[in-house]
DNA sequence: CGACCTCTTTGACATTTGTCAAATAAGTCC
DNA sequence: GGACTTATTTGACAAATGTCAAAGAGGTCG
């Protein structure tokens, strides 16, 4: 029985620790970086993170990225409900469309984890 | 049907293009960086890995590894073969042991992906 | 050889994930 | 209000994932 990641609520804020180096990451943290790198880990979230950092406002709605993708939009729906869960993108609705923008802090919170050695 | 991920020897290899910025990131690349952010995306191995990077010689057996997560050794055997397949780790039978190391370049290769502003 | 140690493979299982079609919700404009 | 547009939710399904126990493989040493 795999155990189930929690969900980001319940999970430590990502910090500056990088994973290597003293204190060790700790059980929770594991979880909370896992959850994050996991939003992250599909390639259709990651074309619709690279297309929205190339548009000028980093932003678009959900009716402009799915022919990105190439799937439903139900399904893009679905990815981009997982990434503002995980507070890589926020949403915000305009008119009839819904605008979803990335929020690079976050993105770039996660890079630094993973500097091991560098910066 | 979710499309599976290939295996990685069929993705192209990491590079130094950050997600954001031209050119974009190709689908091919998607793939290929969703395979080694999947294999980081695990709270087990990322705290493998945050062990082996604070052992002084940065490696360690299975024997070694598997009370730290409190898995079976099976479990963590197949989760320290994964690291293996994408190249954050690399395993060394000594005598009865095999000792698995961390391979930093290629998590800061990882992280540098990442790094949308800085850097 | 044979007992022993370490590690991996196999087979099984429940959970999670990615996907879609159909239905529903939220908003605009005639 | 009613037709229309955009987005999300629901329900279903196949595939992938994490886990373990049991069996097998590789190596050491009496």
């Amino acid at each position: 029985m795999p155990k189930p990641l929690p969900a980001l609520e319940d999970a430590a804020p990502i910090c500056c620790a990088p994973l290597g180096g003293a204190p060790s990451l700790s059980p929770a943290d594991a979880v909370g970086l896992a959850i994050r790198l996991k939003a992250l880990a599909d390639p259709t979230r990651l074309q619709l993170l690279a297309y929205l950092l190339d548009q000028p406002d980093q932003e678009g709605c959900t009716c402009n990225l799915a022919p990105i993708v190439d799937l439903s939009e139900p399904t893009v729906s679905h990815h981009l409900k997982q990434l503002e869960a995980t507070g890589l993108l926020t949403k915000e609705r305009r008119g009839m469309s819904v605008y979803y923008r990335v929020v690079p802090e976050a993105i770039e919170a996660i890079g630094r984890v993973l500097h091991v050695n560098c910066c």
